[in-house]
DNA sequence: TTAATTACGTACCAACCGGTATATTAAGCA
DNA sequence: TGCTTAATATACCGGTTGGTACGTAATTAA
């Protein structure tokens, strides 16, 4: 019996392709996340994810693309449910109390890495390529507009109350998350860092 | 003339040493403050401080040594009018006030380097050496057991009312501190960064 | 069957890393 | 003048880095 499967007539043309992109992207980000950016190399990457190095250069073009890409995975799987709490309308304290709740990760899985990719690549962003520092820039963006939109939303719904121009409040709580996730890539104690951060939202409420 | 200065006879054996300890550790200081720890090579310090790798070597052991030795000296010359301020009987708000100002570089040079290389080590210490990361233990609890005194100086004196644990408070003025060197060291603006400080100070006042 | 096309993996590149063996130089001592 | 002591600089070590040249395997089209 032949192992294809039928003939449809667009397949493409060459060797078909076993590289898995997909895969090799969950391996980055997994290597990115746990060991520090800095502290990964390609060469281990390949070996991680089983896949030669010309096949992955020639997916991600350079170390560049490849760590824009794991950083752009990272945002689809791990920060989205972030946004989507930003943009449901919860009260304001609830979306609060939701947020340090899933930074002190009391609901995470075991084997997920201490801290945020994304806080240790923006800690550091200045000595990466030029596609991961605009990524980092742009997803950064993303984040202080979602929480410029929340407060404002909170604000018109009387649930904010505290005296601060909006955008500073976004920039504040931008703040303090990164600093919270920060603690926790360091190693701090999860219980500390949830003292500190709920601290430090109070001027908020 | 002999330019033999005259022979006391304590005078070492062999032949007389040219390296200039401290010159290498201002320059590896700098290097390391300015262009990250992670970004700086032996090689590169030994370039930019003209000596050979085997008189650094001679000197400080291994890199551990020397980036140990570097931090040694930047809590010396950089770290210690935080610690006197600390240890001065200013009052509490003006103390605060000057944490900020030093911080956010108020009266420093120009041409000092953005951030905290303390601060940075911290971030990162779990892939440096031995004695390195047990020096960053030795000085970040030098600066909580400061911080810690403080706070309860200023509650005896009156001066401090909010009701917080002092270990608490210590442990929150620490991680705000930390967060606003390393948010300057990423080349947030001065202004951003000092009103986000003031505001999470505002929860001790 | 044969040619064109495309992905594959081995084996390699120069540059740099932290660290060191070694021959040389400069001093004091006799 | 040697002899000892110690600091010096050159030139090297094995290993890793990001990145690639090249021969080969697997597929479609003619």
């Amino acid at each position: 019996m032949n192992s294809n499967e039928y003939n449809n007539s667009n397949a493409p043309r060459g060797r078909p392709r076993t590289l898995n992109r997909d895969h090799v992207l969950d391996v980055a980000m997994q290597a990115y996340w746990h060991d520090g950016v800095d502290n990964v190399s390609v060469n281990e990457i390949c070996k991680k994810a089983n896949v030669a190095k010309p096949g992955l250069y020639r997916e991600f073009t350079n170390e560049d693309g490849l760590m824009k890409a794991a950083l752009q995975s990272y945002q689809k799987k791990i920060l989205a449910p972030l946004f989507e709490a930003l943009k449901a309308d919860a009260p304001f304290r609830e979306t609060l109390g939701y947020i340090v709740a899933s930074i002190t990760m009391e609901n995470h899985d075991e084997q997920a890495p201490k801290g945020c990719l994304m806080a240790k690549m923006r800690q550091s962003r200045s000595y990466m390529g030029a596609g991961t520092q605009a990524e980092i820039s742009h997803i950064h963006e993303q984040v202080l507009d979602a929480l410029h939109d929340w407060v404002l939303r909170s604000k018109t719904k009387g649930e904010f109350t505290a005296d601060l121009p909006p955008k500073l409040a976004a920039t504040y709580v931008d703040a303090q998350m990164h600093c919270a996730m920060l603690q926790l890539a360091q190693g701090e104690e999860n219980k500390t860092v949830k003292e500190v951060l709920t601290l430090s939202f109070s001027v908020l409420l």
